[in-house]
DNA sequence: ATTTTATTTTAGGTTTGTCTAAATTTTATA
DNA sequence: TATAAAATTTAGACAAACCTAAAATAAAAT
């Protein structure tokens, strides 16, 4: 079945919000996709009867276990594509999402799965988030905050928790990257800032702040 | 300046009847854009009004400067997709076209000069056609038909005049493939038919009529 | 348990890109 | 050159995806 940009835009989002709020609605759904709630209301209508989305008027919604499937395809489009574009075209991994927005709706499957193995089939995009496989199947990340991280604990960088401008501005200039090696060094009890070093060579003070929005783990 | 995938549509073909015929019309471009003529003339309006288009009504239509620049980028993410998809998904080049119809709406320029820099700036694509580069500059294609290669004549096979799947059967069981090395060993009398020597290693006979649809020349 | 507020849906309108059918203009033919 | 045929355009309709404004329903507050 091949769906259009708005549908896959709409089943990708509410995906997304499924795994950060228990309930979905309407207006939240509305703001995340910068349109009316009338909107919704009416694709609403439309995925039900394509039966990705179990719906009852005012009695919200959820995807289907089809409209689930559907979503995890096209995450894994567009990670996929973020991987490329880093990878391979030599992006800054703050700039892919936006172009893999648009490529994601490329839905040709054997061009997808040709584009996996020649990326050599990874498991997680440049913002360490998982890529599903072919059956939508998704590798389960284990990580924490580099703000719980042990004295002398060392690990990789997997993940920024928040992808807000003001938060990539001060992890590019601090040099921290998906992939990084980062060791603690020291952690200063008076504001809980820490010591670390970067893939063994540079040493940087980081805040507590940021230290709660790094994740690190066991990615690639 | 962006256009509706729609609009992209419609100057690509235009842009492609106008090398063929001298003359482009309502009904040729309805028939190879698979539409009807009333939804022509509503976009050669459309179109007119973007200034991408010289039109009168009843007196016909062809593209203005601008509506030549923005054909030819169009033209060459068509073909640098192509590309791409031939050399590093290794598809094979007859099946990488209707893939790169998808490919070529995604349009952000930084995007494509990247790709085109990590590809290695290829100046023709899988079928021979020649890329664009970012200023719209095409390399002039000098080439000669098989049939009128001369007696130990050598060169490279740069294009297969056409693209059907009669000729495309023929041309890929013969093992000749865009870039092979041809060598002309004999040509008959009786027929027209001629030996040839692929990359130095297989030799093959091939009718008259066939060589007459390979093109010989200078590409890569 | 009402009433007020917030959320959601309905009703009806807009734009883009398509269509059919009818009208117009050009081209070809007798 | 008048008429027939073909090509082109206009008029009006439709689906998709959005909108505003009003109505319906649910949730919160008194």
């Amino acid at each position: 079945m091949k769906y259009s940009v708005s549908e896959e835009n709409y089943i990708k989002a509410i995906y997304h919000l499924q795994q950060e709020v228990d309930r979905v609605n309407t207006m939240l759904l509305a703001s995340t996709l910068e349109t009316k709630p009338a909107s919704i209301t009416d694709m609403l209508k439309k995925l039900k009867t394509k039966r990705l989305l179990d719906y009852k008027p005012y009695y919200g919604f959820k995807l289907s276990a089809e409209g689930n499937r559907v979503a995890l395809s096209i995450v894994r489009r567009h990670r996929l594509w973020e991987f490329f574009l880093a990878e391979k075209l030599k992006f800054n991994w703050e700039e892919v999402h936006e172009m893999a927005e648009d490529l994601e709706h490329v839905s040709n499957k054997k061009l997808i799965d040709k584009l996996d193995a020649f990326l050599g089939y990874p498991k997680f995009d440049p913002h360490g988030d998982p890529i599903p496989d072919q059956d939508g199947k998704i590798q389960k990340e284990e990580h924490v905050l580099l703000s719980e991280l042990k004295l002398k604990a060392q690990g990789r960088v997997t993940k920024i928790k928040s992808h807000s401008k003001k938060i990539m501005d001060l992890v590019a200039h601090q040099q921290i990257n998906i992939g990084s090696r980062i060791t603690v060094k020291k952690v200063f009890e008076f504001d809980e800032s820490m010591e670390i070093v970067i893939d063994g060579k540079t040493t940087k003070n980081i805040s507590q702040q940021l230290a709660k929005n790094i994740f690190i783990g066991n990615a690639q």
